[in-house]
DNA sequence: GTCTATATTTGGATAGAC
DNA sequence: GTCTATCCAAATATAGAC
């Protein structure tokens, strides 16, 4: 799967993963819409026209910054797949580990999960690296006893709640944050899975 | 309260409804952040610099957006403000119609409850008008029997996060919409609030 | 690959005539 | 109140020298 790389190949790959780096920090400080390639070159120590030799376009930033973030999300959640069986401590273990993630960057969130930039749209590629990752959680949650489609549904809400509450509302804090262990229980209380995860009746 | 208004001063304030809506046309078609005082002039048959007769910025435009959002808001929810006690069925009731409110115009949504807008913030006025009336709303639910502040803020992150699946994932449906009487269900089951809304035990 | 210089567009806001 | 004309700032992107 690694390919071998050439001294030159690989030196601009660390330059692109700097520019990238520097988006990131430019983007957490003025919002990610804030991105301009004026300031983003003066960062690397560059003129914006030299960021063309790495990237086609201001949207292919974008498209690396998501296609990274996403990268980062599946090492983060990497202790965490599959593992069976999905018992409820697993569980809320995991999804603490994924507020966490999302909290822990507003604009991270922003691109990742929400559609806030003007024109941007992810590329093919990257979106299908998303979909792909977000699936597979998906099949996470219905081994730990979620069957229903409805049940997948309100789970996302609610965790999606969390995190955005949290980072609206207490940035940096952990006023929503906390209530994870809480929401996850009574999640499956409602579903009736008990706790050695076999169902009611 | 009313006061009385020369011909010129409704004719004034007609106009400005009429921008107002205009602007919220605009950012409807291109988003909350694509507001242009040049095209918006346009929208209402003036060029740009006549709308400085209205509003002092283009920040004051979005100001008065976020104002009649919020009375909107109050305006949508009235019917069922101030009914006691809060039986679980009026609580369902009103977390519907809350949501339909939210879910029927993202930017609505976006301008009042998220801070998605560059530099803008609302004026201290309008701000007020706005934490007035939800913590108007936050009663309600100490009424319905919600009476610790980490359910209170678990409830407002289950619908705010039902809310923002439903407007980022399935714009125009009603898959998670549809989830609200099953969640109200689901959090006073766990707050251990019977049906008739009294406590268990 | 990086630069200077520049094209091009677009934005908010102001001055001053009418 | 509305207009024309303009200012000023900032943006992405390209051309072409080195």
């Amino acid at each position: 799967m690694t390919e071998t790389m050439t001294p030159r190949e690989r030196r601009r790959e660390r330059t692109s993963e700097e520019i990238v780096d520097a988006a990131w920090a430019l983007c957490r400080e003025g919002g990610l819409a804030s991105l301009s390639l004026r300031e983003l070159a003066a960062r690397v120590g560059m003129r914006a026209p030299s960021l063309y030799s790495y990237f086609d376009s201001k949207d292919a930033i974008y498209d690396a910054m998501f296609r990274q973030g996403y990268v980062a999300l599946q090492a983060h959640m990497e202790p965490f797949t599959h593992r069976r069986p999905v018992t409820r401590a697993l569980l809320k273990e995991g999804t603490r580990h994924w507020v966490e993630f999302c909290t822990a960057d507003e604009v991270r969130y922003q691109l990742l999960f929400q559609r806030t930039i003007p024109g941007f749209e992810p590329s093919a590629e990257s979106y299908a690296l998303a979909v792909e990752y977000l699936n597979e959680s998906m099949q996470t949650l219905i081994d730990a006893g979620v069957d229903d489609p409805g049940a997948l549904d309100l789970f996302t809400a609610l965790f999606a709640g969390l995190t955005n509450q949290q980072i609206s509302n207490d940035p940096g804090g952990d006023r929503w944050n906390r209530l994870v262990d809480r929401s996850v229980d009574m999640f499956l209380d409602h579903l009736g899975v008990l706790p050695d995860n076999r169902m009611e009746k």
